[in-house]
RNA sequence: CGGGGUGUAGCGUAGCCCGGUCAUCGCGCCUCGUUUGGGACGAGGAGGUCGCAGGUUCGAAUCCUGCCACCCCGACCA
């Protein structure tokens, strides 16, 4: 067991990477810093996708699709704006080519410069707040609550799948309100929503909180965020989601009467996660065998293998898989029959463990007799084997059980993981050996948040909401501090 | 963009120092047969401009020069 991957203990990168592309979530492109997600791991996005559009629309808003490329005089429009993303963006500068003199090749038409530059987006405030000072007039026509599905360009210096990649698929939401008070109400809905996907679908569970002023979103008053903490110890932002104050609208001139007939500037938000959810997903439960899927996102959530001797055998096994199958399915269980004749049980077991697969039952001559089937999970690799009579609902009830102990693992792991320390020597010494999650006084200057992360590569992933009010000393230079707040190495 | 490293079959690699039966091995792939309760075995087979371009030489994967690509470590970041 476990050919194939390297120890995640050894090289966590290392297993990692191998273990997105043997299990066939996705591959690195030949485009720079682009990747290929490929069929399977695309299948799990889709449901991520599935799940949270639901919420977005129970919550009132609606899907639409902005342009791909920004005027780059739009971009300037808010300073903090341009300044957070002018050194990533990828520059359209032409729009058409040639053949070159010698016919051997194509090249840029000299002739055919754009007047503007075209940003291919990197975010869409720009975009869509333009838009919206054409659609907002009166408070009648507030709130304007809009999401949008699609892939947007940070021209990143060093790329890992899913992670960290140039192209990124997201969703991407930006509303306007009338009152600041109704926006922030908006912006801590969303950051909700996000954590409550995180924890029970996605089985991670997340520290809410507030971004410091250096790592807020460019262009927001306040950026929310949700950190997960990984089986190395470092931390992951799996989504954000901000309160942009009236900037934007002020950029783009988004003005309207309210009722007393005065014009008053919008309020926005804007929030979004992305495809770096499944490297959340991915690193948070995975092991040495493979990739762990919590029930409620594997695209198969149980496979059925048989085990035989000659096509009579197997004809046999599969008319019984057949009505375990249905009645499987009926409860909405998806499952797949691998009934393929050209691998051995041993090779498909090791398969679908890597693939991630929670439920494996296995029928073989044995079964057969005994009217019984073996059922393994993934997470724990307990096998037992149980009576075919109500299999259905035991299978149900151990898909539930999975998705609640993965949970629970992962829990367990960052309270583990997750250490207040007082002094500075404790700091780099917890930082150092054990990893995760770091609890501490800050004096709440960026000078000194910079400082601690020049000294250890650790940041303030955020002020957590549930951290409360103490007095204490901060852990770098001693001065005053009113509560802790949350350090880690970040990916 | 700085510092380091690597380019040999789909993937992973040996050979490079010391130029000449040297294009190696494993995985994978194809065919046939036997197998099938934890990644099967045997036999046979296909697959290569040795990253690219020059140079040295009777002769270059090997030596020299230039270029390109990728990886790792920094700076940047969801």
């Amino acid at each position: 067991m476990g050919k194939g991957l390297p120890k995640r203990s050894e090289d966590y990168s290392l297993w990692y990477n191998e273990l997105v592309k043997k299990a066939d979530l996705a591959e690195n492109s030949a485009v720079r810093g682009c990747m290929v997600i490929k069929p399977y791991g695309f299948s799990i996005w889709e449901k991520m996708q599935r799940y949270l559009d639901d919420e977005f629309k129970r919550t009132g808003h609606s899907n639409a699709y902005f342009p791909l490329f920004i005027p780059k005089s739009y971009l300037s429009k808010e300073a903090a704006h341009v300044e957070g993303f002018a050194k990533e963006c990828a520059v359209v500068t032409h729009y058409r080519l040639k053949n070159s003199e010698d016919g051997k090749s194509v090249v840029v038409d000299p002739d055919a410069k754009l007047e503007e530059e075209l940003i291919v987006r990197p975010t869409s405030e720009t975009v869509i707040w333009n838009t919206y000072k054409n659609w907002i007039q009166s408070h009648r026509d507030l709130p304007v609550k809009c999401n949008q599905w699609a892939n947007v360009v940070r021209w990143e210096m060093r790329t890992r799948l899913f992670l960290r990649t140039a192209e990124f698929l997201w969703q991407e939401g930006h509303t306007a309100h009338a009152t600041k008070e109704e926006a922030i109400e908006e912006t801590k809905q969303i950051l909700d929503i996000y954590a409550d996907f995180s924890e029970k679908i996605m089985a991670v569970p997340v520290v809410k909180g507030y971004k410091t002023e250096s790592e807020r979103f460019a262009g927001a008053d306040d950026t929310l965020c949700i950190e997960a903490l990984m089986q190395d110890g470092k931390a992951l932002q799996a989504g954000t989601s901000h309160f942009l104050g009236q900037n934007f609208a002020k950029a783009f001139d988004v003005k309207f009467a309210n009722k007393e007939g005065k014009l008053d500037l919008v309020w926005g938000t804007s929030w979004g996660v992305s495809t770096r959810l499944m490297g959340s997903l991915i690193m948070a439960h995975s092991d040495d065998f493979g990739l762990v899927l919590p029930p409620k996102l594997a695209p198969i959530q149980v496979v059925i293998v048989p085990i035989y001797k000659g096509e009579e055998q197997l004809n046999k096994i599969a008319e019984k898989v057949e009505s375990i199958k249905a009645n499987l399915e009926a409860k909405g269980i998806s499952v797949k029959f691998d009934d393929r004749d050209t691998y051995k049980p041993g090779f498909k077991f090791a398969e679908w463990e890597l693939k991630g697969v929670p439920v494996r039952l296995a029928m073989g001559p044995r079964d057969l007799e005994n009217g019984t089937v073996e059922v393994a999970r993934r997470d724990t690799f307990e096998k037992q084997v149980m009576e075919l009579d109500g299999l259905e609902a035991k299978i149900e009830g151990l898909l539930e059980e999975i998705q609640h102990g993965i949970f629970q693992k992962a829990l367990d792991y960052r309270t583990e993981h997750t250490t207040s320390v007082d002094t500075w020597e404790e700091f780099q010494e917890v930082l150092e050996n054990k990893g995760g999650f770091i609890l501490a006084h800050w004096d709440g200057t960026a000078e000194t948040e910079e400082l601690i992360k020049e000294e250890t590569k650790a940041t303030i992933r955020c002020i957590p909401f549930d951290s409360k009010e103490e007095e204490g000393i901060c852990v770098r230079t001693g001065k005053p501090s009113k509560r802790r707040v949350l350090f880690a190495k970040a990916y």
